[in-house]
DNA sequence: GCCGAATGTGGACATTGTTCACATCTTGGA
DNA sequence: TCCAAGATGTGAACAATGTCCACATTCGGC
């Protein structure tokens, strides 16, 4: 496979992809230059022709593990659904949407932890498929089924993030107790949130 | 200060109170046998006289952090309330103690981080000021004052921490856009996280 | 006062991120 | 066609890091 010695052009996607395979298994701990050049059959000093440090190779590879997220979020949100009415439907999305997301955490604790590790470099491009845009797009849906009013709909983002991103932190990190395993008290916590994105504001 | 050359005892201590500096000034990631060592002024080898690795060291200034945040927690929880009755009260004391989590992350970044920093070794001791404590406690609180029942009052601590903790996580990062920093926006946030405590669960 | 245990030191080793001079490949134009 | 220039990869080095070792120093109890 690495008959090619000179990629012109592939490596630094090679690069990117090998860093998170690395990332899936081991976590972003793992992530060295010498690791993923070595996966690669190159140099490390080669990987310095297409990243400026390892942190700018570790933030690719963290916005790939974040696409990866995202593209869970879109399966589970182009899931069927099986309400009757359209408001019915959006909730039952967002609540898709807000369980996928657990589970990513639970199934790719690695790669959860990878998308958000923290890295001084900025991102190397736009986010194309992007967890947030699939979060705004189910408050859309909410809004105009009347589930929930425009002046609601301005803060519930940020609120049903700040539950599902907390509780998939926890699930990950061993804090707390974790009987939380199991689909049902995922469904609670789950539709507790949505409840909470739901309420009138007073 | 460093007259004395032979800690003989106290170098354990002034080891992680000096880690707990540098955690707050620099972040997790800035914390090095080397560095700590030297703050102290002392050899690197002989951390190892009082910790098995880096990572053992690392875990306890991380737990120091998270008694920081705890203690923090507590202050908020004591702080005079104006409710007239005791579950108004106890509602003040739950949303006090939420936006004191919020406003630690906040104000203390770093040690926010370093809190929470993924460490394999296990923590040296038991938590003595525990956030998961103060938690329960106003939960405790909730159910006892009629606020809600026990069958929500089960939930509620994972649910509230899941949104407080996703929210600072959220904050500390640069993650999504960050008008968030005044204090009426982080209001709206833990009211509404405090109403999903609330709501019945059907 | 002295002995053993606890504690600290200097120096070493392997591994890591990073750089630099040099080798090799690719490609566009004479 | 060929060749020069830019893009890409290499090997060897450097500094910094975590970790360990043999040895020195200090403390507490006899």
């Amino acid at each position: 496979m690495e008959r090619a010695k000179y990629h012109h052009g592939a490596l630094e996607a090679a690069l990117v992809e090998a860093g998170f395979e690395v990332a899936r298994a081991e976590g972003p701990v793992a992530l060295s230059v010498r690791a993923i050049a070595a996966a690669v059959g190159v140099s490390p000093a080669a990987v310095y022709r297409h990243f400026d440090s390892l942190d700018h190779l570790v933030a690719a590879v963290s916005q790939q593990a974040r696409e990866e997220l995202a593209r869970a979020l879109i399966v589970a949100r182009a899931r069927p659904t099986t309400g009757r009415t359209k408001a019915a439907q959006a909730r039952q999305r967002m609540a898709e949407v807000g369980r996928a997301y657990i589970r990513f955490a639970i199934d790719e604790p690695h790669l959860f932890e990878t998308a958000f590790v923290p890295c001084a470099a900025p991102p190397p491009g736009p986010e194309e498929p992007s967890s947030w845009q699939v979060l705004l797009d189910c408050v859309a849906d909410l809004e105009t089924t009347g589930v929930i009013t425009p002046k609601m709909a301005a803060d519930a983002p940020l609120i049903a993030w700040a539950g599902v991103h907390g509780l998939a932190n926890i699930l990950v990190r061993g804090v707390v107790v974790e009987p939380l395993t199991t689909e049902a008290s995922i469904d609670t916590i789950v539709e507790a949130l949505l409840r909470s994105v739901e309420q009138p504001s007073r």
